[in-house]
DNA sequence: TAGTAGACTCTTTTCGTTGA
DNA sequence: TCAACGAAAAGAGTCTACTA
């Protein structure tokens, strides 16, 4: 097998020493030529810090404040999308009713939830432009910590925006990478002529765009055997919606969560709403994300309300803060004609 | 009979568009 | 640039039907 990369004092000329093993072979190093499969384009390797599309689109991305907040929604907008939460009641990828081949394609929804976030235009090939430089976007969700993104042929010695989701510890992380063929490993590929990333290649080219970021906790995988067993019981929607409220007091309850709870059944967040009263006597007031008021609360008690989520928390702690109070009361105590009910949201 | 689900209508909020 | 406007989406209330 012969690698794809020259030394640039050949010129072109592929020569017994530049010829590798692809076992153990080195990583192409900055200087020496690499030829695309695709194009047959034969360009010099250059540092990370000196390829000006790579730095671009790098500063374009890293001059975004909220950039892995962006793709940690994709990414659970993704993996919500693959779960299919809203028919059949799954909540955690890893769970055994989850084919391998569900998992392997939160990558691929990936792209599309990415472009979304980040306001980026979908083309063909490749994926988008980034500050007017083409941009592949590749994802993969993995179990046991490794990394390997696929990079089709017409990908070779482009731009890569790599996401890796891990899956077991609920975090992400992203990095920038022009996967020149050098790269890239040796042999036929895959049925497709995709062909993986070398791990030394990607450990000295790469380039991060930030650290291991968490995933927002799925406050379905922390309740005990109990409290589920109630959530996912055979009672009614409002009943199970209580219980996951009671159990994950004092946490932001995703509205994905509540269509999962709530799988198959009609107008779940009707039977959200109609908890409240109950939620509200036994101590803790529901916020929602929708109404500005609500939210407003939210993030002067440090829970984020983005998504239009929900979140319990002690009643006692919504009173004291003026006329946001007064504002959110009165929001919840609209429409309430029994004089009791309407008693639990007075400040 | 109480609890629950579904359907319908009205209200509120958000967001995009338009024009000054 | 910003206010006004309208459409769409979602929250909220009410009523009826079903079931254990």
């Amino acid at each position: 097998m012969v690698v794809a990369f020259e030394d640039a004092s050949a010129e072109g000329q592929t020569t017994a020493a530049t010829q590798r093993t692809a076992r153990g072979n080195p990583v192409a190093p900055v200087g020496s030529r690499c030829i695309s499969d695709f194009t047959g384009d034969s360009h010099v390797i250059e540092q990370p810090e000196e390829d000006v599309g790579l730095q671009t689109v790098r500063r374009d991305l890293v001059g975004r404040p909220d950039l892995s907040q962006l793709i940690g929604d994709a990414v659970e907008d993704s993996i919500f999308y693959v779960l299919d939460g809203y028919r059949t009641h799954r909540f955690d990828l890893l769970d055994e009713r989850v084919e391998a081949d569900e998992r392997r394609t939160v990558g691929t929804k990936l792209q599309y939830h990415l472009l979304d976030n980040l306001g980026l235009e979908k083309k063909r090939h490749p994926d988008t432009e980034i500050a007017g430089v083409p941009v592949d976007v590749k994802g993969t969700a993995t179990t046991d910590g490794s990394q390997s993104w696929m990079i089709p042929r017409e990908g070779q010695c482009e731009l890569c925006l790599l996401v890796h989701v891990d899956l077991v510890r609920d975090r992400h992380r992203a990095w920038l990478m022009r996967t020149h063929r050098a790269f890239l490993h040796n042999g036929d590929g895959n049925g497709d002529r995709k062909r993986g990333i070398s791990v030394p290649a990607f450990n000295t080219y790469s380039v991060p765009l930030y650290e291991w970021t968490p995933l927002r906790p799925n406050p379905l995988k922390g309740l005990s055997e109990p409290d589920r067993a109630v959530v996912f019981g055979s009672a009614g929607q409002e009943t199970r919606l209580k219980a996951l409220f009671r159990a994950a007091a004092e946490t932001v309850i995703p509205r994905g969560v509540i269509l999962t709870v709530c799988a198959n059944r009609a107008d779940p967040m009707r039977r959200v709403r109609a908890t409240r009263v109950d939620m509200a006597r036994e101590g803790l007031a529901l916020l929602c994300g929708t109404w500005t008021s609500h939210r407003q609360l939210a993030d002067v008690l440090a829970f984020d309300l983005t998504g239009e989520a929900w979140v319990a928390v002690a009643m006692s702690k919504v009173l004291g803060h003026g006329e946001l109070t007064g504002q959110v009361l009165e929001q919840m105590r609209r429409g309430l004609r029994d004089e009791a009910d309407r008693k639990l949201f007075e400040p």
